[in-house]
DNA sequence: ATTGCTTGGTCAAACGTTTGACCAACATTC
DNA sequence: GAATGTTGGTCAAACGTTTGACCAAGCAAT
């Protein structure tokens, strides 16, 4: 039901012209008289005419469109790069196509191929945690559609990346844990196989050893253990923890509560700095120092990229480690005020 | 750069054969034999042919395509619907174009026009904020596009809906805090010119005229009041506030805050209750009842209204009123246990 | 009068696909 | 031997747009 729209030939038949007159007179290709340019535009504007991009499309090999793929919306992080991302291609009249994967590879990969059949002039991608198969993104590379990965990377496959820089981030949390008397700093750490587990993980490790603290296996601990609480307050009740760095703000959170079980106060006899300023960290009590990676620049600079290899694709590769913020909040002593 | 993908008339001049054959091996129209059939499919394959939907939109004038209009992505609740509509779009296998409005009418007006412009098959829009304009959706209607109205609807433009049941979910927080020994409630209203802020304080008047509580207007605050926190103070002092009704779970929490300035422990002395179930209401202390407005389920509700439409828009009109359901936490006195 | 240039157009192909109309070859029926 | 039906195809148009090639008319220079 739905209406024809009124196109090129419309208008070329109801002035005696050919399509091709119309064409050029809206588009200022010349050849046409100025009498008929005007005429020609009047009439357009008159039945409201709007040209069909399908059609241009098919022509040109470009849609104007650029593919999402991302793991899911509901984490504050998504949804601000998402933000980021749908500022800058709006701007530069690009449309968003999206598909989440749900941190499924076996999605992500249908999630390609829709965003390729679609004939997408780029694609912009967070992998899913859980990769291991690359074959599909080669495939984006080998059709020419330019690709660039956001957050997440791996070095299986060459192309454009932004990421956050989480070595540096754990580090200057850290550091300002042990640069404000912390010797005993518990880290609690995120899902195996993600480079961000890994790097967070060696900025805590680097921080330690120019601190000359020597590393303790046993106040680290992993995240997705489903004893995690059991862990965490064995941990508490055996070492003298005046320091925690983790994760996620989600995963500080636990440590709020079995510090709250113990009746151990933080921040006074406990530091405790989380990663990612989500939302929570303002709301909960003490309020969280956090590590916060700026994910709509993150977005913005990643959207960026693409358009730019979009229009160039033989531009330099263009890879950022976005810099991190070490947010201060009630969580953490400070030994100078 | 991208490279030209293999054709139908490609496989066909391969096989000396015309694109109507091909066309017809490929997509089961008969008039082939099965030798050249499978010849086609087994060619077709080897090559990684791939239909190109642009051509086929250009034909059948449908882009398998659905626009959205959203006014922001990181309320949690945006993210949630969104989440809900991209979960039955692509079962569907249906694109989902998406444009912010940024709570800006003039975006949201051009959003649509470009969503129009993309010839999608239907738009799913959540309107802006501070709407009084509704040419721009009536021309939606009027181009024949399916149009379905997401969590805010205008009674001037005809078209089907899906709301959240705001009168009751205030009602029922409102009649659970009543029959809790409740005689003292508090309301934090929500922004001006907005339905859901009307409803919902309808609904905490209705609760308190069935206790036959009566109305007291000083117990009514406006939560954009820059003053809200020194509101809140006066109010707690000069009443015997027994309870609290916001119009946000945010706006709660600033009743956790002065609650926590003044020392009146909760539930015990006054019970709380938020609404839109954020993530923050399981990480406050003490954790915040809330009502749930299921937006997952509005989303997945409103997109297929909306295919349901696409497919046949002859058919009535279908709206809802999603249910909501009240969560209850810490934050209230049950005097049943 | 011939050549050459400019102006203002038209024509046709191209993009990839689908589909109704047509058609030749062959088999079947009377 | 003529009419009819079936099988396995081809042809061309259509969707809306752009664009290179062509062309006629008018004019100026030789």
């Amino acid at each position: 039901m739905k209406k024809k729209r009124i196109s090129i030939t419309d208008i070329a038949y109801a002035l005696h012209v050919t399509p091709s007159t119309v064409s050029r007179a809206l588009n200022g290709g010349g050849k046409v008289s100025e009498k008929k340019r005007l005429e020609i535009i009047a009439l357009a504007k008159e039945l409201g005419y709007r040209p069909n991009p399908i059609a241009k499309s098919l022509l040109e090999n470009k849609t104007h469109t650029i593919g999402l793929i991302i793991p899911e919306f509901t984490h504050h992080f998504y949804s601000r790069m998402l933000a980021g991302i749908e500022s800058v291609t709006s701007k530069a009249g690009y449309q968003l196509l999206i598909c989440t994967s749900n941190e499924n590879q076996n999605q992500e990969i249908k999630s390609t191929l829709t965003l390729l059949d679609a004939r997408v002039d780029g694609i912009l991608a967070t992998i899913s945690k859980m990769n291991d198969k690359f074959e599909h993104l080669q495939e984006v590379l080998d059709s020419g559609t330019p690709l660039v990965l956001v957050d997440r990377f791996s070095e299986e496959i060459e192309t454009p990346y932004v990421i956050s820089d989480d070595f540096k981030g754990a580090f200057s949390a850290v550091e300002y844990l042990c640069q404000n008397g912390c010797r005993n700093i518990l880290h609690i750490k995120g899902p195996d196989n993600l480079s961000t587990t890994f790097n967070r993980f060696m900025g805590y490790k680097e921080a330690l050893r120019k601190h000359e603290i020597e590393l303790n296996e046993h106040l680290i601990l992993e995240g997705s253990d489903p004893d995690l609480f059991e862990k965490i307050t064995s941990c508490m009740k055996n070492h003298p923890l005046d320091g925690a760095f983790t994760y996620s703000d989600y995963l500080a959170f636990e440590i709020y509560k079995v510090a709250s079980e113990l009746k151990i106060p933080i921040p006074e006899q406990l530091s405790v700095i989380g990663y990612a300023d989500e939302p929570i960290s303002t709301y909960i009590n003490p309020t969280l120092s956090t590590v916060n990676q700026q994910p709509f620049e993150m977005g913005v600079l990643g959207a960026k990229y693409l358009l730019n290899r979009i229009h160039d694709p033989t531009i330099a590769m263009e890879t950022s480690r976005v810099e991190t913020k070490l947010i201060l909040r009630e969580s953490c002593r400070n030994l100078n005020n």
